[in-house]
DNA sequence: TTGTAAGCGTTATCAC
DNA sequence: GTGATAACGCTTACAA
């Protein structure tokens, strides 16, 4: 097997202990003791078996990050925010997808509590997630939530202000002339999904519109969901002129379904949505979003979990909310010559 | 700190062994006291620590995935890929992003090593990945290559038929008329790079096109990298008619170039890459592309680096050719209306 | 400056 | 069926 502490202190003709001292770099060990240590770590290969260090200290240098989904294009931002501050405090992240499957994000985390995962950052699946959290918050496991919260319980989080900025897309939606609004949601066990409904009814409220529930579409939150509810959109009479979708990934579900019924967007119907879609900006910037700063969710996220591994936190959970970024682009139809025709 | 199995025990009126027994579901436990365990581990929420375990059976349950870019939506399907096979067969995957940094990719091997994973899939940063991956293929751990093979490395390896499908694509450019292409790819250090520009060769040579070196850019395969080759390339004169870039992320920044400098494609310049880009189909059909299939790459190495842990494997190596295939779409003018403009 | 002893939480082995 | 003991590779506390 691999070569270990006691095998390198009997070729160095030293104790373990002495060894031990030397990589961890501790005081007390004579120059030449060891320098001659040294080389024979180097002439074996040997690495430091961090799994029998993390059962002695339970620092095991790794923390956990769940995501729902890893390639959602918000989310795959996150995670490199989040990797690429754990590294830099020289922790490592397990990273596992619950694919919004609430058992499945239930095994994971036990998991990751039984591999001793230092600290856990997660997108959950919804307010259900709660049973599997309590049993972190309850001992006062470092937990971190991300874009999401989960109701009645209380640790960090950073979240988007997703009530605001609905409401700001919805204002603009009016603003150019929309006024039969269709809304796809998540359901709402998601925190996301009930504030940014809350968001543009309240948009509609402040423009006198009524609201109607008959144009709320329920889903999933994924592709295949946003396809699904935009037939079911397309279906009523009359056609609303615009749908504003919860996410990037329905947006583009809803795309497709556009698409294969062959309507122009945004001639035949506007389609907007919160969170952009990386990479597709560039090739084709077309889709007017609420752009969320996904990377420093991953950042900041992990800044929060790193304090608290560190027991810089205090007792009290820390909430920061980040703030949407409206980007107009040509899907909401605001420009009056794709309005017109 | 967490509950233990000797607390369990104690709470149960039983051995440590028995409680051993009980949650790895061995013979020989009377129902009644299997039931009294099960009801304390229950009343304590008892989790088993899977670092224990790992220091003696030397099985973690964790097999380590090294990405040079999580945010490649090539890379990121990988990851979903391996990650659904990994966790079927009851692993989790620790998930790391080398950045194409060579350092950071060894470190992140030794920082594996040290938690004693107990398989690695690994997309190299290129040949100069040997040392690192030396150390490994040295005592036989269990190895996949993804995407990329190491020069004089020996081992397990999924990858696309690159030259095959470059030779593909730039025939497919000449049939639509075009013969002055510049090829965009990284350092030769990368099997991809060399074997793409192979198969660029062969095709020009096939139609009697003479290579000519001036049209071969080499960069960083990813955005900022595309979008610089791009600038150099729109410098040339005369303008070539075509641009093959190596992969998508250099295709989105040459595209960025492009917008900049106020071209259009294809009407002004033809562009192709290797790879699709993941959810930009779907809004934009729209860049003529060689789509590799990505998740396969991450089952079928998952799938290879299972059977290699469980022994199943045999000693030699075994390599997966996967045929990527041809998508055309727009991007590189065979549409007669847009060739003509 | 260096070494000894004990123990982290689990399981393999062998008694009972 | 169940339990005692030792061991996995390392570090903490203390002794030399």
């Amino acid at each position: 097997m691999a070569v270990t502490l006691r095998e390198v202190a009997e070729k160095a003709g030293v104790s373990a202990m002495t060894v031990s001292r030397v990589i961890n770099g501790a005081a007390g060990v004579r120059d030449d003791t060891r320098r001659r240590v040294e080389e024979v770590i180097a002439a074996l290969d040997y690495v430091p078996n961090r799994i029998a260090r993390g059962l002695l200290s339970s620092r095991t240098g790794i923390l956990g990050l769940i995501v729902p989904d890893v390639v959602n294009p918000f989310f795959t931002l996150v995670v490199r925010g989040a990797e690429t501050v754990a590294r830099r405090a020289g922790y490592r992240v397990l990273l596992c997808n619950s694919e919004a499957d609430l058992a499945l994000e239930r095994q994971y985390i036990d998991d990751m509590t039984s591999l001793r995962i230092e600290g856990l950052l997660i997108a959950p699946v919804g307010d259900r997630s709660r049973a599997s959290l309590l049993s972190l918050t309850r001992r006062a496991f470092p937990l971190v939530l991300i874009d999401r919260s989960v109701e009645r319980l209380d640790c960090d989080l950073v979240q988007a202000d997703s009530a605001a900025g609905a409401r700001e897309m919805t204002e603009h939606l009016v603003a150019v002339g929309h006024r039969r609004i269709a809304f796809i949601k998540g359901d709402d066990d998601m925190s996301t999904s009930r504030d940014r409904l809350l968001g543009h009814r309240r948009a509609l409220e402040a423009a006198a519109i009524a609201f109607r529930p008959e144009l709320v579409f329920v889903t999933t939150v994924d592709r295949i969901g946003g396809y699904r509810a935009m037939q079911q959109v397309l279906r009523i009479e009359p056609r609303p002129s615009a749908v504003f979708t919860v996410n990037n990934m329905t947006a583009l579900g809803a795309m497709q379904a556009l698409r294969e019924q062959g309507l122009a967007v945004p001639a035949d119907i506007a389609l907007v949505c919160f969170d952009d879609v990386e990479h597709l900006a560039v090739l084709s910037p077309f889709l007017t979003v609420m752009d969320q700063p996904a990377e420093p969710f991953g950042t900041i996220a992990a800044q929060l979990l790193l304090e608290r591994i560190g027991g810089q936190a205090g007792e009290r959970a820390r909430v920061v909310s980040l703030k949407p970024d409206l980007v107009v682009r040509e899907s909401c139809g605001s420009r009056p010559r794709d309005r017109q025709s």
